[in-house]
DNA sequence: TAGATTGTTAATCGATTAACAATC
DNA sequence: TAGATTGTTAATCGATTAACAATC
């Protein structure tokens, strides 16, 4: 199993960038030409095809096609992946209407909410009651799960997910969530993060220019 | 000037992590607290912060206070920032109406959408065409943007931010945007990307498991 | 064949971690 | 003072980059 996450995140941009070059009718395509697309060298596009047991052809370069399956296997994309998420507020209802997803074969199966008054069980995307989590992710075998509920409700929104059975969660509250590593697949998106982060570099450039 | 990307994230951690803290009543921190809070080692804490030129007391830690301070002055958190948002679509109305950002201090000045009927010159936060963003930009002195348009707009929203004097760019369309690296500061956040990364190490975690 | 490109190994680089002297 | 914690230097670790033999 490869724990490089800068790795996996390279392998789903090589696809994307694929997809790109197949759809310019190009058939193969070398080392190089993928560096170039996704911004690293050919040495690290090679390196991580070997990590993987990716190979090519010597001069031949690689197969657009078969790289592109061979990726989406990896990636876990030769099935739906089916999510659901928990907390239907800006961020949440934002997803919920995201076409990025399905593009990328990723199903919202159902939102859960704590309030009443947001459940909707007619919806093409049904918004449900957080009790009842539990058992449609048991009977719909929902492996993942995205929280978007406010702060103070993230934790227990993990902790009925992690009863739920659900495997991976994408958090979007910005705080750390506490749970057993072995147990469940964590990845934080802090909004407020990566925006300071943007104003800190662009304030450091003007520092350094003024200088 | 730090060019380490994480470390100037650790450092936003610290913040958030501080603030609980102070709200709790503590008066100091120690690097061993800090570590525990964001889940790093103690000796990281005390290198980032020695990176920064932030000292303590030798035997007495950090007094909180202060260092809230400090980490929001090399974090521009003592000024209030203005962005502005390009797209007003799901994810872009979600960021307009996202509670999170005015807490840190950042405040929203405008959107701007090419479509004639998204626009909205009353509201709190107006939504004004397009053509008027290098304007209102210049007139605003607007250094941070945020691309939340359609993929095939991305490219051209960039460019309109650069001539418009922005400096700081947060990205949300999931491709690479081109842009002289000395001009501007580009952070990009691809949500089907990190939701496949999570599907990717859940998948990878099922068949360690089952081996 | 000659030339180009892969796949892998070795070298480099940078970030994290450990260790410990200084000192409150 | 004795004990605990910092600040910094050195060691480790892991990821990226370079180099090059294999070969199509």
């Amino acid at each position: 199993m490869i724990t490089n996450k800068n790795c996996v995140i390279r392998l789903s941009r090589y696809k994307n960038a694929l997809y790109r070059l197949q759809s310019l009718g190009f058939v193969r395509v070398f080392s190089d030409n993928l560096a170039d697309a996704i911004g690293v060298l050919p040495s690290q596009v090679r390196k991580d095809f070997s990590l993987f047991g990716i190979t090519g052809n010597k001069r031949g370069g690689y197969n657009i096609d078969s790289l592109i399956e061979k990726l989406n296997t990896i990636l876990g994309k030769d099935q739906l992946q089916k999510v659901v998420i928990v907390g239907t507020g800006n961020i949440g209802s934002a997803l919920m209407k995201y076409k990025g997803f399905e593009k990328e074969g990723i199903s919202i199966a159902a939102c859960f909410d704590i309030d009443p008054a947001k459940i909707n069980r007619q919806a093409k995307i049904p918004v449900l009651p957080l009790e009842e989590l539990k058992d449609f992710a048991r009977a719909n075998q929902i492996k993942i799960g995205v929280i978007a509920t406010p702060d103070v409700a993230a934790q227990s929104a993990l902790e009925m997910m992690l009863s739920a059975g659900i495997k991976g969660v994408l958090n979007f509250a910005p705080l750390r969530l506490r749970a057993p590593a072995e147990e469940i697949v964590i990845n934080n998106v802090n909004l407020e993060l990566e925006l300071e982060n943007v104003i800190y570099f662009v304030n450091a450039l003007d520092k350094t220019r003024a200088a």
